[in-house]
RNA sequence: GAGCCAUUAGCUCAGCUGGCAGAGCAUCUGACUUUUAAUCAGAGGGUCGGAGGUUCGAAUCCUCCAUGGCUCACCA
């Protein structure tokens, strides 16, 4: 908001209030205020009280509060407010006979919106409403825009992005989505820390971005006078700290790609990655499945859960489909024989299935599975076999070496990690960076970089291991059943204004 | 990037085939000492997203632009 922006009548009225308060010596933004109870906390405590108990303990329920004024309600010589804070709201009692007249008249003159400080004991309304009776009234801090309208509350979605805080006050589906993505960070960071694995740190700024498929932000570092890339994945990182003998590690931590915005990707993201040493991606697909039920039981108390209007039950074991088998089973073709790429590209013309002119066995192989059968898969499904030609980090199958050992999972429709026992021989892992660098060549602007320095790190020798990663922001949408990730993200990505 | 839809008071929204810009909440003045979206009486508040055009006359019709939402594309 530009500075020179005309006040509207309300802001004008709440300016005045504010020097009208200056001039009577209180301070409109004052400082430390000690609270004594919540909202949640005296609900807790007291709302057990008939009417009758609470007036008899009158003597013994002193609480202080303090928290946004939400509702208002004057009465003459009293008046009614609600006032909310981060738990919840909580109705307050001011009568002018118990605060006295300059502490009323403060009261009279509150707009909804100001922060305020109540000193005050416990009773039930009329009609068993759990209120405070204040014996002192103080404004702890002044608002000088009005609120969105206290019924409907926000609704503008441009709004609810733009001003969070405004959302967050006025809605408290959208606060309690937040409160939720935090406790599954938690409790993720908690599974994790008990099955032995090592948070860690690395960097942001890469001199070669990698570990993914994506077009990345670009930057330059001034004193060093060289070319950086925000990350577009963790991968390269970790598995370096594998080399190193860390042996269990995860991060949880921003990538970004340079991509466009839709109800299911943002620029920035956060990731969970975890390597484990000694592992395959069997084992990874066992602690995908118990890590993901642990963390919807212990924040939402089940591992049944309703998205949209559907039903998920996220109990393990999960169904492990092979890709050709899944679209064996959707289209009929078994991508399990031999074939060349011409026989394929054949196949997706006779089933409608569109292919770029360069792709090859594995591509289409993929192409099938996108098209035909990803958003098929509304309980969680785990997909493996991904073809070597799409999985240049990944360690081909023993039997089948079109194939990699590699897993994504899929629930309701969409992919929420994406797995596998980690590509640990760097003879290999150099041929599938030079497959990609020619991938590059011929068109394909996201395919991966040759990494030289990663691929020494592997030489010195890497253990067998298996890898994950998870997208966070979709996990806390399918558990808070959002529509949106920009609804599970505190501050999406918008347009300049 | 494409299609569809939206943009009217601080907020939530009406406004028909073109004819004086509306309601509720909020604000202001007054009444009211257990209210519940408090109530009652009165008052103020608008560059109808922006710029052009058609017309005697445009919030309304047309064109362009801006912003947003949804869908699609991109995102292996």
């Amino acid at each position: 908001m530009a500075v020179s922006e005309e006040l509207n009548e309300h802001m004008r009225v709440r300016r005045g209030k504010l020097h009208s308060y200056r001039e009577q010596g209180l301070d409109p933004f004052g400082g430390k205020f000690a609270r004594t109870a919540t909202a949640a906390e005296l609900e807790e405590t007291y709302d057990q009280f008939s009417k009758e108990e609470l007036k008899e303990k009158e003597g013994e329920t002193e609480v202080t509060i303090a928290g946004r004024v939400m509702t208002k309600r004057g009465k003459g010589k009293a008046g009614f407010a609600h006032v909310q804070d981060l738990s919840g709201q909580i109705q307050i009692y001011v009568r002018k006979d118990s605060v006295g007249e300059a502490a009323y008249e403060v009261f009279q003159s509150i707009d909804m919106g100001d922060i305020v400080g109540i000193t005050g004991v416990m009773f039930k309304t009329n009609v068993g409403e759990l209120s405070v009776k204040a014996t002192e009234f103080h404004l702890l801090s002044k608002s000088l825009r009005p609120l969105p309208e206290k019924y409907h509350g926000l609704k503008d979605v441009e709004q609810r992005y733009r001003q969070r805080y405004l959302d967050l006050i006025t809605n408290s589906e959208s606060k309690d989505t937040f409160i939720l993505r935090s406790k599954i960070l938690q409790s993720m960071r908690r599974y994790l820390d008990g099955a032995g694995f090592l948070e860690v740190e690395t960097p942001m700024l890469h001199g070669i971005p990698g570990g993914a498929a994506a077009r990345p932000f670009a930057t330059h570092h001034n004193a060093l006078d060289i070319p950086l890339y925000m990350r577009i994945a963790i991968e390269l990182h970790l598995k370096r700290l594998i080399v190193g003998g860390m042996e269990k590690v995860y991060e949880i931590g921003r990538v970004f790609r340079n991509e466009g915005v839709s109800t299911r990707h943002n620029p920035e993201f956060t990731m969970m990655e975890l390597y484990e040493a000694y592992a395959d991606y069997h084992d990874i697909m066992d602690l995908t499945e118990n890590m993901i039920a642990a963390i919807a039981k212990e924040v939402k108390g089940t591992t049944t859960i309703t998205y949209g209007d559907q039903e998920i039950n996220l109990e393990p074991k999960w169904t492990r489909l092979h890709i050709a088998d899944a679209v064996k089973e959707a289209t009929g073709v078994d991508f399990r024989e031999k074939m060349s790429d011409e026989k394929a590209r054949e196949l997706a013309a006779e089933h409608g299935v569109e292919i770029g002119e360069s792709m090859t066995f594995g591509h289409i192989v993929n192409e099938f599975f996108e098209q035909k059968v990803e958003e098929t898969l509304i309980q969680p499904t785990f997909i493996y076999g991904h073809p070597v030609e799409i999985s240049p980090l990944a360690k081909k199958n023993k039997e089948d070496d079109r194939f990699t050992d590699r897993f994504e999972l899929f629930i309701v429709g969409r992919e929420h990690a994406n797995a596998f026992s980690e590509l640990n021989d760097p003879i290999d892992q150099r041929e599938r960076f030079e497959a990609q660098v020619k991938e590059r060549e011929t068109g394909n602007d996201e395919a991966h970089l040759m990494d030289e320095d990663f691929l020494e790190a592997l030489e010195y020798g890497m253990p067998p291991t298996g890898g994950l990663g998870i997208g966070m922001d979709r996990l806390v949408m399918l558990l808070t059943d959002s529509p949106s990730i920009r609804d599970v993200l505190l501050f999406p990505q918008m347009r300049n204004k």
